[in-house]
DNA sequence: GTCTATAACACGATAGAC
DNA sequence: GTCTATCGTGTTATAGAC
């Protein structure tokens, strides 16, 4: 699976440079906050000039995304085998969600920023961007395959885009926990099993055969459809 | 209505000090961009010193809140004359979203920035944050105006979290707006269409006496809830 | 007290020599 | 690849003018 960062440098020298800088940047967010952290700090504790830092990350928002790579590509591996062991819908996508958290909680503290820079379409850094197009995808596919081959009832029609739909829910699963100030997260735990439960009598409805059912699918496919603003050129244009 | 932010200064001139600097960032604001235009040249448009900028302001995105500030005291008298004209609950809503991005749609190339500092829980400008509580109660009391003595057909325990949750509905469509990249923003014009007509058909059923309804608004219920975790203070403990 | 100005700080980022 | 030197920034400190 591609991360869709930019490929390591050649050398095995200068990949283990750039691991220096990221685990000192990681170590310095961790005990201070990613604003506090200042990559003059970060530098000095990889052993290197802060110009030298630059030229392996070229921003410091830069650092929390390969840290967020790195996370996404033992996801995969994670939710490749879930998904081996069950069939279960509910199963794979509770999984999903509460690994991720998981992996982030560690880190929770200066994960903000990748929210900051989140809603912000002309940073590069932006997960509807194109730079980080590899990395979206992936997430994208990690649902995907939660998805297919699973016990899920659900409408022919919503069914291509489903996953892109889990991902918007995942992001949304993140920001809601970021701003879970209850101990240990447990509301956001909460929040997912209610939508877990929600999703499992909502999803298998649209595909029972009830008069008006056909109607909102179509109008929610139709939405969906709209909603992957970030899958194509400037223009906007309508397929 | 209060709108939440720190008091204007108590003299007439102070008063004409602060509007000369919000037009002055506003206008650098709309010609370079937020990150672009700087602290420096606001004060120097505006005719006075960095330090008396910053005497008003206390920070740059505070610029762009009491620019957001002043758009919602406008909503507000527009959606109460809407109210009076019409009972219908498609027809307001449409009205408030519409007319908010209306409102923004001049600024579009930097009200990006809000929502940057949007998702950031620690950041006291964050719509979800304490500073902002008038603001926030302002845009939800607008969303619960349009649902009271309005037409609109929804289960009873639904009723008392409507407002927030088409408060964060709204929050979802600006987002949506500010990537939006098609010709005049039409796209999100449709999306905001279908998501009426979705409403307005999911609502309704909700009111239904159907088999399987109860549960599952039951756990809407539960869910919204939990979602307003805004409205408390740092424990996070249920209710 | 209310307002304004100057000077300085720390930071992210860049240029260019080696 | 690595460094030093430097730029422009948001923000703060502080002193003084009305």
């Amino acid at each position: 699976m591609t991360l869709g960062l930019a490929p390591e440098p050649p050398t095995a020298k200068a990949q283990r440079t750039r691991e220096l800088i990221l685990l000192a940047s990681l170590a310095l967010f961790k005990e201070q906050g990613f604003d506090r952290a200042s990559m003059r700090d970060i530098a000095s504790r990889a052993g290197l000039s802060l110009g030298s830092t630059y030229y392996y990350f070229r921003s410091k928002e830069e650092l929390v995304l390969a840290f967020y790579a790195r996370t996404q590509a033992a996801a995969w591996e994670r939710s490749e085998a879930v998904r081996a062991r069950t069939a279960g819908f509910a199963e794979r996508l509770r999984d999903v969600l509460l690994f991720k958290l998981e992996q982030l909680a560690e880190y929770r503290g200066f994960i903000v920023v990748l929210a900051r820079s989140a809603l912000e379409p002309t940073r590069p850094l932006s997960p509807f961007g194109s730079e980080t197009k590899g990395l979206r995808d992936g997430a994208i596919a990690i649902m995907a395959r939660a998805v297919d081959g699973s016990d899920l009832r659900v409408h022919r029609d919503l069914r291509p885009h489903l996953a892109r739909l889990l991902w918007l829910f995942q992001m949304g699963v993140v920001f809601f926990w970021i701003h879970d100030a209850s101990p240990g997260q447990a509301r956001t735990r909460r929040v997912v099993e209610a939508s877990l439960a929600l999703l499992g009598r909502l999803l298998p409805l649209t595909a029972a055969r009830l008069p008006g059912v056909g109607k909102i699918v179509s109008l929610i496919a139709g939405l969906l459809d709209e909603l992957a603003f970030w899958e194509e050129g400037v223009s906007g244009e309508r397929a």
